[in-house]
DNA sequence: TATGAATGAGCTTTCATTCAT
DNA sequence: AATGAATGAAAGCTCATTCAT
């Protein structure tokens, strides 16, 4: 009676949470979390019905289930990524860029992240804290370093100067989402960081930030972005 | 067969349609749309349930409605604030204190404009377009205006910008109201102001601005938030 | 204070209540009585929707009261047309032929007289008395006319005899409505007055009836109209 | 995936969805189309509101399912009955006996047929089309058999003759539905047929159908319509 | 574990009718 | 007599959730 595959079973319904999690962003992200029905979910993830409630106790659970395993896989990445370099300003501008680079890679999983995870209050509170407060700390934390580091200046305030970047890069996002996604939204990041990062910089040292620099390698490239943002 | 009161029914007409408005905002901001029923309303704006469709088309069409009206106010107060000042950096300034101040100054609104109105892709995509693109045209022809007299960096994007300072104030605005609105609203204006026009600026004629100047004075409390956005 | 134009405004009054009438039946012949709102009959009527409650008690009134204005013509109408006439049998002819004449002459009355009137068991009921019954007792009256005459054979039940005369006259004005009445509905009458009256005949006396005579006048058009049937 | 127990639930899914039928039948016969809500016939079904709508589309396709299932049920009857004797005439009398009788057993079910099931224009073209056309088809078929037979006159219209024919019996029909079906339906087949198929003989070979010949042997109790109708 | 038929609360919306003007 | 804005009861329908199999 006592269950030698224990362990299959157990990835087995890992597998199969999962593939109701991706069965829910494929359709929520076409029809919006009230336009998709439990039953719609399920039939695209080749279950019935009861079977959901196997694994998430409601409709809402799913989506707060949805929203935590994006944002524990954000972190994770997140924390590898600024793991391998050492300036502060460095982090940010790779933080950034895995920001709009994994929303940027799945279209569905942008939508919901942009749009149908924040559908009412209740969900943008949750949203706002926990994880996504875990996000805000990681990069309060590289503000202050930068500024310890001379390379931001002092006077601005971490947690505003954090509210300002994620909010730059979040509308970016969104109106990628909105955009029918006729672009590339890892583009954005780098005229966001140039101006932000130029908007906090300490410029008297030195008039040209390292982005500012790197930024102007990209060089005729801007033309083509101005060219595009405007055919919008 | 024609109204002898006309004007005044008229009136009473648009008032009632106000009332309606009022109600909806207020129910709403507390329970959501979908956690809004229709009988809320129309008790909250002490009208029948029937009179609700007097005035509007269906449940969705009052949010529509509310959406327009607000943001028609929002733009004819935006364009007579831009009329009074000259320079295109004030300009800017202006539009974004009298965005937070709107929005401080009615809790209700704002949740209803920074979550409600944007509950699925379909709002949002409404919103981002028609009244909100008007909001953007205007903040994009003041940037190019500032590039023209040598205030903002000709390199940037006016698109880019128009949605780098809208996202930031736009997060301002939501964490304002998902704080419960312990702290001004418009207080935010200056900081945010400060780090974007800072990395917007040609640094070599004015290092600092004036507002990067005042927020210096506030010293060494940035640490407290509340403290920080009260001393503004 | 005494009204000197009492007598004009009754007749203004009739005249609105006929406006009314007419409104009604034109509007529901198109989209039924369940599908005609009392809103859309009184803009039809170019009234106020609460002055039609000053001519009827409610819309099931408004109805009947159709009903029985369309009856009260058909019996007068029917009356005067069999007394020109002294032989039953033609008679008869006369009242079926002028039975599919008036709704012939009328799409949208034929539609409320065949269809709407009948919605339920109730209008049904109502249907086939008073009024209708009226109209069954002149047709009986004929039919034992004739039989005494010897002319109708005397062993048939003249009730049953006018049931199916009455349900072949409908069949056909149903069909009619239905079919998109693209035909002559009262060229229906003559064969459908063959085969009754041929099956009502005494044909010992005369191998043809009078009627027969007279269908056979018709001649050729016979082949149009089986033509024409078939078509359908 | 896969049901194990499919047939039975399959069994069990037929038997409810007739459940439902039976159900509507009874409430709607009694209060009508309009008259009766879905909870009414939920309730009289034993399911709950919901279940309907598994099993039809809406309130109307549920009305339209009933309309399909006894137009199947009397068709069928209809060939098999009419397969039995080769006499086209004798075919007619069977069929229009099978029609009273089949109504005439089922008051509730008579009373949707010849009411509600054509509440409006367009049930009623539904109702004159599809099922009801293969009827017609059917009787039009023996008819012309009949007339290659030199049973029928050549020169009447079969699809007149058809609808001559179905009309008087309709009536027949409407007419016990609303008499509070104080007389045996099925007894008024005789007299029916006695005149119509009289109408269509020709009269040469036989002058007096049997059937006339029965109806002659009730005398002279005409008067009484109730006695008329049970003596046959 | 998995199923999916069944549930029924709860929603939006309609519209015949009223009544203050 | 005429108006038409306001009413509010009432209905059809949906869908998250349950539970017997």
């Amino acid at each position: 009676m006592v269950s030698k595959t224990g362990s299959i079973r157990e990835i087995k319904k890992i597998e199969k949470k999962q593939r109701i999690h991706e069965a829910a962003i494929r359709v929520m992200a076409r029809n919006g979390y009230h336009g998709t029905t439990v039953s719609q979910i399920a039939k695209a993830a080749k279950v019935a019905d009861g079977t959901l409630y196997l694994y998430f106790q409601n409709k809402d659970d799913l989506l707060v289930g949805i929203f935590d395993e994006i944002m524990d896989r954000f972190i994770s990445e997140g924390l590898s990524v600024i793991e391998e370099v050492a300036d502060p300003i460095e982090k940010l501008k790779r933080i950034v860029e895995l920001h709009l680079h994994n929303l940027g890679a799945d279209e569905d999983l942008a939508c919901i992240f942009q749009i149908e995870l924040r559908h009412n209050v209740h969900h943008m509170k949750r949203f706002s804290q926990s994880k996504l407060r875990q996000y805000f700390n990681i990069v309060e934390r590289i503000i202050r370093d930068a500024q310890e580091q001379g390379q931001i200046r002092p006077e601005v305030n971490p947690w505003i100067t954090a509210k300002i970047l994620f909010g730059a890069v979040d509308e970016m996002a969104t109106n990628w989402v909105l955009r029918t996604r006729d672009y590339s939204l890892v583009d954005m990041a780098k005229p966001t960081l140039d101006i932000i990062l130029n908007g906090l910089g300490t410029h008297h040292e030195e008039p040209r930030s390292a982005v500012a620099i790197a930024e102007a390698e990209v060089g005729d490239h801007r033309g083509d972005l101005a060219a595009e943002a405007q055919s919008q």
